[in-house]
DNA sequence: CCAAAAATGCAAATGGTTTGCAAAAAGTAC
DNA sequence: GTACTTTTTGCAAACCATTTGCATTTTTGG
C-alpha cells in the first residue's frame, strides 16, 4: 500500500495524516490477524509506545480498526476492512487460544440477528470463541 | 438459595465447599447481571480480595461462572445458569455501554452456527454488543 | 490427636494502559 | 517569511486491576 493511499484512507476517516499515523497504518495494513500495541511497537520502532497508543485509540474511535476483547489482559485490535463502515449484524469473528494466547481473525463472516431492549443502541460487536487452536489441540 | 443447595452445586462441579466459596457463591447467585471482583468484594466484605479472586478463578475453571470480556479493562463475570453445562452454539449475550461502563446480561439467548478451521476446538464463546444503554442514549 | 495438604489473608510485585508535561511540529493570520 | 496558536509527540511517571509469594490458618486423612 502506497503512502498516498494511506493518506487517502486517513483523510477519508477525518484523521489528519501525520507521519506517525501513516507509519502506524502502514504497520497494521498488512497484518491479517489481530495485533496488540507491542506488535506495532516492534514494527514501528521509531515511534514511542505512548504515541502508538494514541494513534491506535484515534483509529479505533474513527472506526479504522476494531477492538477485539479476548480476555487475555492485553488489548487486541484488527484492521477494519470496510474503513469504518461495518454492518453490525454481519461481522467476522475471532478465536482465542487459551493455551498459546494467540487470537486469530477467522476468515468467514457470520450473520447474527440479535435484538436489544428498548432504548439500547448498538454500535459494534465483539464475538470471540475460546478454546484450543490447531497447533495447541494436538498435544 | 440455602447453603445446602450451594454446597450441592459446588460439589457437583467438583469444588470443595469451603466457607469462603459458599459465601462467594451466595453473593453471586442473586446477581442477574454481570459482576466484577469489586462487586463481590463489597458484598462479601469479610473475605480478602485475593481470596475472592482465587475463588472466582476456580469457579470459572469449573464452569460455574462465565467470563465476559467487554474491553473495559476490568474482568466481568456472570453466573452460568446451567451449572457449567452450556451449549457453545446457544448462549446469552451481553451489552456493554460505552458511556456508563455498565455491562448488561441480555435476557434472551441466541443461536449462532459458526464454523472453525480444522483442528480448532471451541470451548466457550463471548458475544458482546457495545453501544449506549437505555439510560445513556437519552442525552 | 497428629502430620500432610489445601485454603486463606496480607502485602507486595507485575504489567499493560493511561496521563502530565515540556518540546517539537503543524497550522493560521498577518 | 514571521509571530502566534493549536496539535502532536516523546519521555517518564502514575495508575490500577490482576496476580503472586509466603506465612498462617483451616481442613483432611490416618
Amino acid at each position: 500500500m502506497t503512502s498516498k493511499e494511506i493518506i487517502e484512507i486517513l483523510e477519508h476517516a477525518q484523521i489528519k495524516p501525520t507521519a506517525n499515523r501513516i507509519l502506524v497504518y502502514e504497520a497494521i495494513a498488512d497484518i491479517d490477524n489481530t495485533f496488540c500495541l507491542n506488535d506495532i511497537e516492534e514494527k514501528a520502532d521509531t515511534i514511542d509506545k505512548s504515541s502508538i497508543f494514541r494513534v491506535l485509540s484515534l483509529f479505533l474511535e474513527h472506526g479504522l480498526i476494531h477492538a477485539v476483547d479476548d480476555g487475555s489482559g492485553m488489548q487486541k485490535y484488527c484492521l477494519c476492512h470496510n474503513y469504518g463502515h461495518c454492518d453490525i449484524n454481519h461481522f467476522h469473528y475471532h478465536f482465542y487460544c487459551e493455551k498459546c494466547g494467540k487470537t486469530y481473525c477467522l476468515p468467514v463472516n457470520v450473520d447474527v440477528q440479535f435484538s436489544l431492549p428498548d432504548g439500547f443502541i448498538g454500535r459494534s460487536t465483539n464475538f470471540v470463541i475460546k478454546g484450543l487452536c490447531d497447533k495447541c489441540s494436538k498435544f
